[in-house]
DNA sequence: TTTATAATCGAACGATCGTTCTAAAGGTGA
DNA sequence: TCACCTTTAGAACGATCGTTCGATTATAAA
């Protein structure tokens, strides 16, 4: 096990907890086990309790995404690039596939209504960015939408489905395939 | 609220409220609540208890899905018909993307270990009816493979993606993409 | 009406939940 | 060494967990 050393391993650590076991299945007595610090030392770093280190764990995935997923779309290389990029950076961001709890997590048990506004939000940004940077290779709004949403849509059922199957390569497949079907000739 | 009848009322009942809270989130309180049953009344139609409650769920949900989904693909119907059908059942099973939850309930917390193969088992037996009925019109087995792992990554994708924005319409649209999709012109 | 079975219920069980308490160990600068 | 702050820890709290209990009500056949 990897040793906890720093505020930020401790919340790499409570990522996978909570991934392991969903928020709602992850008990103090889990946290601390897993953690190998007391019950009282997780309440030194997160007074708030289960649901502060739930806000922590949110809060990093969430810059870990913008800076991994959306940024790469928001840079002034050309549009192969940074789609490349973002791929490259959903790879990163669900290594390999092998985290596809990450979002999940958030949005099913008592999480849900907490975060679910977030998520959405996310989502939507996500899908905004890729529409502007496909409207701005000329393609027209409503078939820039469609190609976003599939964008996204093969992503996310990837993971689902490499979840399921346990077959890792699967979702690396899809994101090669986002790729080749983005040539400028392909979108038109 | 539906007033519960029957056996059958009760498991239907209970989906709707795990989906809703998670396995994990669900407490005997919330179950005692929502069916309108007292605890020991529960009991007596599950004398497992919450997990045998979970069980009953799954194993509906099972039933459905092979119902609904796979065994239109056994049919001996045209291609397009078939897909066209299995389609219809998805949009059924998951009642217009608004049970994105159905499966990914299982998929997390203390329910993933007990149901992660069979969800395997079906996720990999969907895909094997799609790749067989897919080569029986004269396509490559590596490229069946690559629709069939298309399809259901689509219909998984689109449910996330639905899920998060709330925009139902989102999930229609990319059955109907699918449906499109599968000409016989298209697939070579 | 009587009898048997199906189905209901709230109270209470021990266990575990998330949380708080009090105190001690570790580290740092004076 | 001393004082100070950080970080640790286990014991214990009330609340809630899933489960079981004993007993009552509904249903229906005789």
């Amino acid at each position: 096990m990897v040793k906890i050393v720093s505020y930020r391993d401790l919340v790499d650590k409570l990522i996978d907890i909570f991934c392991e076991f969903g928020y709602d299945g992850t008990s103090l007595t889990i946290l601390s086990q897993k953690t190998g610090l007391g019950r009282a030392s997780l309440y030194y770093h997160f007074p708030g309790g289960k649901e502060e280190m739930a806000n922590a764990v949110y809060e990093k995935i969430s810059r870990d995404f913008t800076k991994l997923v959306l940024a790469p779309l928001a840079t002034d290389l050309n549009f192969q690039t940074k789609i490349k990029n973002m791929l490259e950076g959903i790879n990163l961001f669900y290594n390999n596939g092998k985290r596809s709890c990450l979002i999940d997590v958030f949005a099913i048990g008592s999480t849900k209504d907490i975060f679910h506004n977030q998520i959405k939000n996310a989502a939507m940004y996500w899908k905004d960015s890729l529409i502007k940077i496909i409207e701005d290779e000329g393609i027209d709004n409503a078939r820039a939408v469609a190609i976003s949403e599939d964008i996204i849509i093969s992503i996310e059922g990837a993971l689902i489905f490499t979840r399921a199957t346990g077959d890792y390569s699967s979702f690396n497949r899809t994101l090669e395939k986002i790729l080749n079907m983005i040539s400028v000739n392909n979108l038109r």
